[in-house]
DNA sequence: TCATTATATGAACAATTATTCATATTTCAC
DNA sequence: GTGAAATATGAATAATTGTTCATATAATGA
């Protein structure tokens, strides 16, 4: 029996290779505490990259590689405003997934 | 204002650092398609090592490397009959996440 | 006990990754 | 335009990681 064999939904069977990708990507953006604590951030507020660094303790460098990463999965979306940009979550359900987690993590 | 200033859930600021290593710990192990495809797999049904290996052609190996970085996060349990020993999953908070994300994955 | 089957483990290797340092780019005020 | 401030980028490095190969351990049946 193969995969086109069913009309369950898919989710018992093995993954098409796309499916396996993007689920995987978007859990090793998770996977990291800086990143993780970047989100963290913003999903209380959209902040510059300097206040980033500054708040989490981080380099401006490490900061701005890890919002290009977060950027390139299209997790978080920007705004300048002068010489600042500004970042913010832009993917509810990986924010929803990471703020799951934090919860479990906390009270289990 | 740090940290105890606060009587709100603590999840809009900074994690401290056994959250912060439990939560990338979790996104890390859902983080890799091997991991992804053995989970989803065990999701369905119950499995013995060469089973896992013979259904996603993988090595022996291979997936029993994956099966113990999946049982020291405990996200996995298994139980030994004869010389087989049966895995299944053994956190339903992460096998959830993982659940969640197939399916935005696949719908998205 | 011995051979067989199933699983686990350790070392080695290639590949990926997070951070740092130095420097480039962009915007603005003057 | 020039200088200053904010951000981005590239190269280098150290650390982590996933797989493979070879071998060890454990349970079974004869």
């Amino acid at each position: 029996m193969d995969n086109q064999d069913k009309d369950l939904t898919n989710e018992e069977m093995d993954l098409d290779e796309e499916t396996l990708f993007i689920v995987s990507q978007t859990f090793k953006a998770l996977g990291d505490p800086t990143r993780i604590r970047i989100l963290n951030l913003l999903a209380d507020r959209e902040c510059a990259v300097s206040e980033i660094a500054d708040v989490l303790h981080l380099s401006q460098s490490t900061v701005s590689h890890q919002l290009r990463f977060l950027k390139n999965l299209r997790l978080v979306k920007f705004r300048r405003a002068g010489t600042s940009i500004f970042y913010s979550p832009d993917d509810q359900h990986v924010m929803a997934l990471l703020h799951q987690a934090i919860h479990h993590a906390c009270h289990d």
